[in-house]
DNA sequence: TGCTAGATGTACCACTTGGTACAGGCAAGG
DNA sequence: CCTTGCCTGTACCAAGTGGTACATCTAGCA
């Protein structure tokens, strides 16, 4: 048995933890570098393993790639389930959100969004059902602590969807113009307007 | 002489018709399929000419994107004039602008911001400044019109800028989950709030 | 001990990439 | 006529791409 472990089926392998380490290796880098020029060597090297190695486990770069907009999903799913747990209400969150993006670091992780939508326009396998994986599941939690507040539920909806957007626009605005005080500013617009100080 | 029209210099060439059209067909190009997989062969196939022609036109590939970079800029510096000239007052301007996005041949030709910003935020050459080409004037007209409707300067950028991320945010949003209902829910808000009606 | 299955390294493949060399073509102008 | 510049097609190159073949290593288990 030259290649694959088994043969033509593949059942994501044991799952072991050689696979999990490459595969949060690489949305690690690829949150940092992105993936528009991303080859499967040059991504080997940068997480010291071989590009043989990224083909056995994933079995191509495509798959690869989708399993990195799962794993991606995955984490977001995780990030909402304490949301949605803890007590804390969606207008704290947001801002405390937000705040945090004065980290580099974190900035770079939202990276991926924008990596996975622009994968998701492409009409990349794994992309199809972005919408009921990545954003729908936000609006909702965000919708429902709206409603707790006693909003009415279309409003609530599209503030949040509303919310995600500004969000997501403004990060993009300070990824490309690295103006932090300008989109801060904007920011706090918002918050002013659609999200009570407490 | 072999290949380049004099030599190392570049002049732009004459500026010829023929150099505009493939420039032209390029841009359209790339609103319509993105750079992530763009090829200088796979282009020139679908433009109708040869990889060769892009080459000599243009010196190089990054040469080539540099040049889509300008025109874009070029073209909405153009709208940019249109809009600070006429006295078609803002908060009509931006609700026939998003009025627009229902033609998905205007949002495909939108999508072009978000190529350039990711080629920004590689580090691309023709994209540094991309702030002052690109976000800063039309936050600078906006603005403008804010504070001839009697708002404070300050606010009046901080609303501009917002305004922008808005109708980015939610686009990107659109482009991902082609939810033009939700989308357009969540920008009624944000219009209501902050744009008067007339 | 030996066997087996997962993991890994080396070498290779066909193909595509951006870029170049060179040989023209085609109009304008002397 | 012939020259001069812009333009264009053909052929090529070295480098890099994703993917494969095959040999090997290593641990767990009998």
């Amino acid at each position: 048995m030259p290649d694959r472990p088994p043969a033509p089926d593949r059942p994501p392998a044991p799952a072991g933890t050689s696979r999990d380490r490459l595969l949060a290796a690489t949305v690690e880098h690829v949150a940092r570098h992105g993936l528009a020029d991303l080859s499967l060597r040059a991504l080997a090297d940068a997480i010291g393993t071989s590009h043989r190695m990224l083909i056995y486990h994933f079995g191509s770069k495509e798959g690869l790639l989708a399993e990195v907009v799962a794993a991606v999903e995955a984490g977001q799913r995780e990030i909402l389930a304490g949301l949605a747990a803890s007590d804390e209400p969606a207008p704290v969150a947001v801002r405390r959100f937000w705040r945090g993006l004065t980290d580099p670091a974190v900035r770079e992780h939202e990276r991926l969004f924008f990596e996975i939508v622009a994968l998701a326009i492409q009409g990349r396998p794994g992309t199809e059902r972005l919408r009921e994986t990545l954003v729908e599941p936000w609006v909702e939690v965000v919708a429902a602590d709206g409603v707790r507040r006693g909003l009415p539920p279309d409003v609530a909806r599209a503030q949040a969807r509303l919310g995600m957007a500004v969000t997501r626009g403004l990060l993009l605005d300070l990824l490309a113009t690295d103006d932090l005080e300008g989109v801060d500013a904007a920011m706090e617009l918002f918050l002013e307007a659609f999200v009570p100080q407490d």
